[in-house]
DNA sequence: AAAACGAACAACCGCCTGTGC
DNA sequence: TGCACAGGCGGTTGTTCGTTT
């Protein structure tokens, strides 16, 4: 039995799209056809006039989000592979639930995509591995009895650069790169991949990314670690402009700036005490949560 | 074979921020 | 300064479909 306001919203629409009446739920191919024609010839410079342009009965925030998630022609589908989902922990444990920044690391994937592959698979694998999602950390159940676990494989390994790498706030970026862990990922599950949706279909020109070659060229040859800079630069230079887009600018500026993510307060999902911990944490002698994880410096 | 279950993903909702007036 | 609007974002829900029972 539906609830009179859930009745009473769909008569008048979306609160952002006033009285029109729109259509909503999963697109047809009519529909992504008409979107992909319109934004494709005339582009988007006003969201809230596309779908009226384009003979849409949806939103204007339906169609960005339908063109950005799906119908854009630069993005990559498939599975993550082991290279972006390790870039994915490793900006997450630096920047939390900020899925949209963490998106423009991922050349072709969408704060979506990534909070998606996050929510159903890297967490539960975090979990699994006594890992807590949100802080990275063992988790105090975790913390002496793991000795099942791979990851413990490489606790023994030294502990030198980043101590100093972390009390230079500026070095971010290296300490960014410093947090690589290895051998993080559990058994490869028995359980194959599911396909993906079967709608779309990629044209040629549609092409995947090379993306391991793409991705190995972003990481140090040595400790398979990314370079951040480079990968900035792979997000901004590879996807295509097309009419409406405006110009990107440069993640430099306030992804990894340490200043704003150890001092901005509306940052929600981040952790407040991050800042002491994670420092206390790279330069504590004692023990260190992250020596179970086999860190590689 | 069919129902139940669960994983993966698409889409929506509400809030926040930036901008123009 | 305050308001309205559009766009962006993160959290959540809904849908689909493969797997298990």
């Amino acid at each position: 039995m539906r609830e009179k306001w859930e009745m009473k919203r769909d008569e008048m629409g979306h609160r952002c799209c006033g009285k029109h009446k729109v259509k909503r739920g999963l697109w047809s191919p009519e529909e992504d056809e008409k979107l992909l024609r319109y934004i494709t010839t005339h582009g988007h410079p006003s969201w809230s006039s596309v779908p009226k342009l384009a003979g849409l009965q949806r939103c204007g925030k339906s169609c960005r989000l339908r063109w950005i998630n799906y119908l854009r022609p630069d993005l990559k589908r498939g599975s993550f592979n082991e290279e972006e989902e390790q870039i994915i922990i490793d900006v997450h444990r630096i920047l939390g639930n900020k899925w949209a920044q963490i998106a423009k690391h991922l050349p072709g994937r969408t704060d979506n995509e990534v909070k998606n592959f996050w929510n159903s698979c890297i967490k539960k694998k975090l979990l699994s591995q006594g890992l807590d999602p949100s802080t990275h950390n063992l988790m105090p159940s975790h913390k002496r009895s793991s000795s099942s676990s791979n990851i413990s494989n490489n606790v023994s390994k030294p502990r030198s650069k980043t101590t100093s790498i972390m009390k230079n706030p500026s070095d971010l970026d290296q300490a960014t790169t410093a947090f690589s862990i290895t051998n993080i990922n559990p058994p490869t599950s028995n359980k194959p991949n599911r396909l993906k949706s079967p709608v779309r279909t990629l044209t040629p020109s549609q092409a995947m990314i090379p993306i391991n070659d793409t991705m190995s060229s972003l990481l140090d040859d040595e400790n398979m670690i990314p370079h951040w800079s480079h990968v900035d630069e792979m997000a901004i230079h590879e996807a295509p402009m097309l009419p409406g887009d405006k110009p990107v600018a440069g993640v430099d500026d306030d992804d990894l700036n340490m200043d704003i993510l150890f001092n901005t307060p509306s940052s929600s999902a981040f952790d407040p005490d991050f800042a002491s911990i994670f420092s206390s944490a790279m330069s504590s002698i004692d023990f260190n949560p992250m020596d179970d994880l086999g860190w590689t410096f």
